[in-house]
This record gives C-alpha cells, sequence and structure tokens, in this order.
DNA sequence: ATATAAATGTTGATTAGTCGACAAGTATCG
DNA sequence: CGATACTTGTCGACTAATCAACATTTATAT
C-alpha cells in the first residue's frame, strides 16, 4: 500500500479496472472464491500495483461497495432536483433497501460481511443529510446539534434496513412509511428549538 | 518520440486509448479539425504522453488506418479456413474495397490523406500473398520470383480499387470478378516456369 | 493590424506501473 | 505423511506516464 495521489490519472484509470473486473468476476463466482490473482489477471494489471492501492480483497470490496452505493444514492437522489425534508429521508430509505437487496444477491451474502460495507453507507447518508440541513439553516442550532441528528439519522436508517433485509416481511416503501414520522421528529425538534 | 517497449501493457493500453479515442472523434469531426489535444482530452492522457507513441496526428492516422485494415482484413480472410489461389485473391479485392468504402466514408475523404494509408494496406496484403505463395512451394521458383509476384498483386490490387473507388460505377463484387483472372496469370505464370 | 487565445513539439523532474524474485502460508493429491 | 502447486504479501530495479514549463507556430477575434 505505497502512499499514491488520488488524482493521477493513471490512479483512477487502475482503480476503475480494479474495480470493473472485481465487480465482472462477482456476477460469476463467489467472493470467497476469488483471487487477487483473478482480479489483476482479469485488468491486465502487475499483481504488485494491486498492493499499491489495496491491502486486500476485503478492502477493495468495502471501496467497491462504497462505490456502487454512490451510483445507488446519484440515481434515487438527482443533484438538480434539490430535495429536502421528507421527501430527501424517504428517499434515501429507498436508495438504502434497494441496494442492499442487490449487494447481498451480489455476494451470495455466505458471511456477514455487512459490517465493513456499512462504514460508506453511513459516511455518504451522513453527508448528504448534512449538506441538507447546512442549507436549510434552522435557527439557534450549532454546528454539534446538526451533527447529532444527521448522524442519528443515518445510523437509524442503516439500521433498520438491515433489520428489514433479514426477513422482508413488507415492501421497501411500507418500511419507508413506517420509519418516516421517527426520523422526521429528530429534524422537527431540531427546528423548534 | 522516446523508444518502448512494444510488449509493456501499459504502453499496449495507452495505444489503444488513443486509437479508440481517435476513432470516436473522427465519427464526430473532420481529420483535419481534430487537434491532438482533442484526443488527449478524450483519452485522458497527459499530451506528452501522446508523442512518446506517435510523431502527430498523421502519423496516427496511418497507423489507425492500418489496424482497421487489418480488422477488415481478419474479417474477410479468417485463419482457420486456409484459402488459397483464386478464392484467396477474390476475397482480398473484397476486402480491400470494403475497407476504402468505409474508411474514405469516416474522413469524408476531402484530402487525398489515401496515399499514407495505402503504405499500411498494400504491407499487409503483401504478406498474407507471401505466406500462401510460400506455402504453395512452385517448382523451380526462387525467393525473388515470388517476391516480385507478391509485390505485383499487392500493389495492383491497391491500384484498382483506389481507381475504382473514385467512382464506383460497378459493384465491388463484379470489379473483382473482371480482375480476378489477371492477377490469376501471374501466379500460374510462377508455377509454369 | 494587433492582441488574444490555442495548439504544437520538447524538456527534465517526479510518480505510478511493471517485472522478477523471495519467503511464507495453504490447499490438493497420491 | 510428503510432494506439488498455488496464493499471498513484499521488495528493489526498471520503464512509462504525468506534470509544469518553455519557445514556436497557428487561429480567432476585436
Amino acid at each position: 500500500m505505497r502512499r499514491v495521489r488520488n488524482n493521477d490519472p493513471r490512479v483512477k484509470r487502475t482503480r476503475a479496472m480494479i474495480r470493473q473486473s472485481f465487480i465482472d468476476l462477482l456476477a460469476v463466482k463467489d467472493f470467497e472464491d476469488i483471487t487477487v490473482q483473478d482480479i489483476v489477471d482479469r485488468a491486465e494489471l502487475n499483481r504488485a500495483t494491486f498492493y499499491n492501492h489495496y491491502q486486500d480483497k476485503y478492502q477493495l470490496l468495502d471501496a467497491t461497495m462504497a462505490d456502487l452505493f454512490a451510483e445507488t444514492l446519484a440515481s434515487w437522489i438527482p443533484q438538480d432536483a434539490n430535495l429536502r425534508g421528507a421527501e430527501l429521508v424517504r428517499r434515501l430509505m429507498l436508495a438504502v433497501c434497494h441496494w442492499q437487496v442487490e449487494t447481498t444477491r451480489r455476494l451470495n451474502a455466505r458471511r456477514t460481511l455487512t459490517q465493513a460495507m456499512e462504514e460508506g453507507v453511513k459516511r455518504q447518508l451522513y453527508g448528504v443529510i448534512m449538506d441538507c440541513l447546512d442549507q436549510a439553516q434552522p435557527p439557534h442550532a450549532d454546528r454539534r446539534r446538526l451533527e447529532r441528528v444527521a448522524t442519528m439519522i443515518s445510523w437509524s436508517i442503516v439500521g433498520i434496513v438491515v433489520q428489514w433485509s433479514a426477513r422482508r416481511e413488507e415492501t421497501a416503501e411500507a418500511l419507508a412509511e413506517e420509519a418516516l414520522p421517527y426520523l422526521m421528529s429528530l429534524i422537527d425538534r431540531l427546528f423548534m428549538s
């Protein structure tokens, strides 16, 4: 894991190639059966190059899942729509549900690899929510209160979706409908203070 | 134009990206309107890298056209078919016709850029014909006779196709039918001697 | 016409990717 | 059990790609 410049065109290309190769392989075989050798063979890269960017295939999985979630998020929350409030939170929940279903299907879910994957999801949710709250500029709300609320919402969403996905006894829409008032009350309280 | 190892994976990738970018641009604008800057922008490569591989866009055009002709050739002359004699020569002519029509359409043919392009075509035709004649092993034919005949055929083909493409008053098949006996007589003579 | 902008071709310093090799771990088979 | 083969993570030497800068030339516009 050499230190590299994240903006170097070569670095972006190489990572893109590694991740695409990895995604392609995931469609064909189980994660545990994929070797680093497989990945670089398909990407036509040297094996040492892989280790310049990732510690091992587990870290690659985390990074790749974070990327895929970013795509999912972008498709559910278009930038130009400028969503806010309840509609934004609802969409966030649906995006996480959709992504959760897709990735567990893709990984054949033999292990609970979820923990590391959740990291990236929570961080991205947190970012979207913080951006929104920052724009809203609630009265009498200091930065720490905003941060706490954003954290509560993002962690809550991931929590209920993980719980939901284990059994999936209701639709994603129903889950979002159920949970929405609770999450909105967190925001309402922020504006009331 | 630094000297580079043609087998280095990075070199193959870089050239492929430059050529693909160039081909994409040719579909959008005239060759003369394409700058080196355009090419590297689209390929997300540094401009200096371009000059490691090509002197200028004209040399890139030559190399790219040679590549495209190699593809055309491969599709008209499948390796496993192991064509020989009249059928091979006929296919060669049709391949050149097809390629000539495609590339002139692609380049909007405002200039006679053909000369440099012909270089690669003739060389590849010559290679195919020589391979075939080598296998046939005609009696009493020394190497120099084979080479002369291969040159005559390859240059003849390019000549008649360039002439034909200017007006295109007959189909490619008709042209091939017309010219075939003449070309075959060159080969027949080689075997008779 | 002249200024402004853009493209060209080249250079030297830096960084990333390639290659071959290594020791160490771990399946797999006889 | 031992032999064989494969994967892993790391290393140093080498080569290619990036970047910023430069002097020139070529378009574009005012």
